[in-house]
DNA sequence: GGTCCGGTTTGATCTGGGTCAAGGCTCAGG
DNA sequence: CCTGAGCCTTGACCCAGATCAAACCGGACC
């Protein structure tokens, strides 16, 4: 948000502005990370990395929506993170991968080699910088996030969700946040219901709720129109609208 | 765990042993955190920041155990953090706190003061980086934490928290890690609740459940005896033993 | 000793969300 | 056009854990 946003020379074909590693990167550098990154593509529902895979490479999300899974022996699954556009992946410093990931929409990453990359954040401390800043983002997203699991209703989970799905779509977005939102949701009920920690079959009756009390608009079963964010914000229980307006 | 431990001189009458971010700090840099640190006592219960207050200092526990908490409005409370001693507190490069943060038992901590904190961050690239390998430590255990509030029973939940602390017992004590393990709660009931997204009866009613069938022994309500870890973390639906034994 | 008080246990009852089951929509492929 | 496969919705029923209420326990203080 806050962060300076540069039209890079050289990193410049990576269509990433925001949260990007290379965000303040000399052109030295950005020839240095030019050289070790490579694109890759995924097609929605395949794996990305099993959790415990020696990973080799480190990246952004460009495009589309990839997920972070926990699941246990029986199956049970819980989404740990959603990355959106500009987000980063994998740990510098980590071996191996800590989780599932992976494409839950088609997705584009664009990925540098792992080694190669410490190595150039060991010589360049802002890169090291804006990697710790991502971090701390993550970990305050995950902790908001325990909040949402451990003390929310059903309801107050699903409108959680889509407060977050919108706030992040503005962001992406040249309008901006104002108070009416359309966007599509990138998530099927059961992947929702990973995230949230409900069943699929409550997903899809809170969100016929919320639609039924003219919180939201449903066009098919994915676009979604939000005609009063702050009534959405409401009923997601937040004390404060999460910086989402003016 | 596998962190270079130090008898470093002079933050060396700061007793912690573990995770310090001056755990390789040169004489130099050594004298300087000196320079700019002080000790803080909190008794039990009492609140050491509130969300949203400026931070003007970091530093990490030295004793006792402090926790993270996040509060609606209505007052429902979720726990998304302990910090046990060697914990860091605080986000260099972030204004104010994002979370309540309280003495749970009496808390020693050892402070350094913000500013220069920084500065000397910015010049030391090893304390940057120590301090993002803290900081992915933490965003894995909030994401392990994930799991237990999205999709746990409220018994593998108290398994669960009981092997956490029975873990971190064992890795502060010379014995270290073994099957049967003697420990006590420096929670109260609430606070497990709290911690687990559920309410103090269920807490009491799975531990006396625990109790039952034989997997803890309590005596008084605070002291438990594990007489088979590996019993309690099939208890908690682990897949893997979080490398307690060898 | 008694009494107070915070923390805890236990019981009785209620309910939000899980589970199981039956269709419904929509799009791709034949 | 029909068929099948995914995804989604809706209904009926059930149960784990919440809620409400009462009592217990152990230590501090008079």
């Amino acid at each position: 948000m806050n962060a300076p946003v540069l039209s890079h020379s050289r990193c410049g074909d990576c269509p990433i502005r925001h949260r990007a590693v290379c965000a303040r990167c000399n052109a030295d550098e950005l020839e240095e990370l030019d050289a070790i990154k490579y694109y890759r593509t995924y097609e929605a529902g395949q794996p990305i990395i099993w959790s415990g895979d020696v990973m080799n490479f480190v990246g952004s999300v460009v495009s589309g929506i990839a997920s972070l899974t926990q699941t246990m022996e029986d199956g049970r699954t819980q989404m740990v993170g959603l990355l959106l556009p500009s987000d980063f992946v994998g740990r510098p410093g980590r071996e191996g991968a800590a989780y599932d990931v992976a494409a839950t929409t088609d997705v584009v990453m664009c990925c540098f080699r792992k080694k190669p990359f410490e190595e150039l954040m060991e010589r360049t401390p802002h890169i090291a910088h804006r990697l710790l800043e991502m971090t701390l983002d993550e970990l305050d997203a995950a902790r908001e996030w325990m909040l949402v699991l451990g003390r929310k209703t059903a309801r107050e989970k699903i409108a959680s969700l889509l407060s977050i799905i919108a706030r992040r779509d503005a962001s992406l977005t040249p309008g901006g946040a104002t108070n009416r939102m359309v966007f599509d949701l990138p998530l099927t009920r059961e992947a929702m219901a990973d995230y949230l920690g409900l069943t699929l079959e409550t997903v899809s009756r809170q969100i016929s709720a919320l639609k039924r009390d003219g919180i939201i608009e449903l066009e098919g079963k994915r676009h979604v129109t939000v005609p009063d964010m702050r009534r959405l914000m409401e009923e997601a229980g937040d004390d404060s609208d999460g910086g989402f307006l003016g």
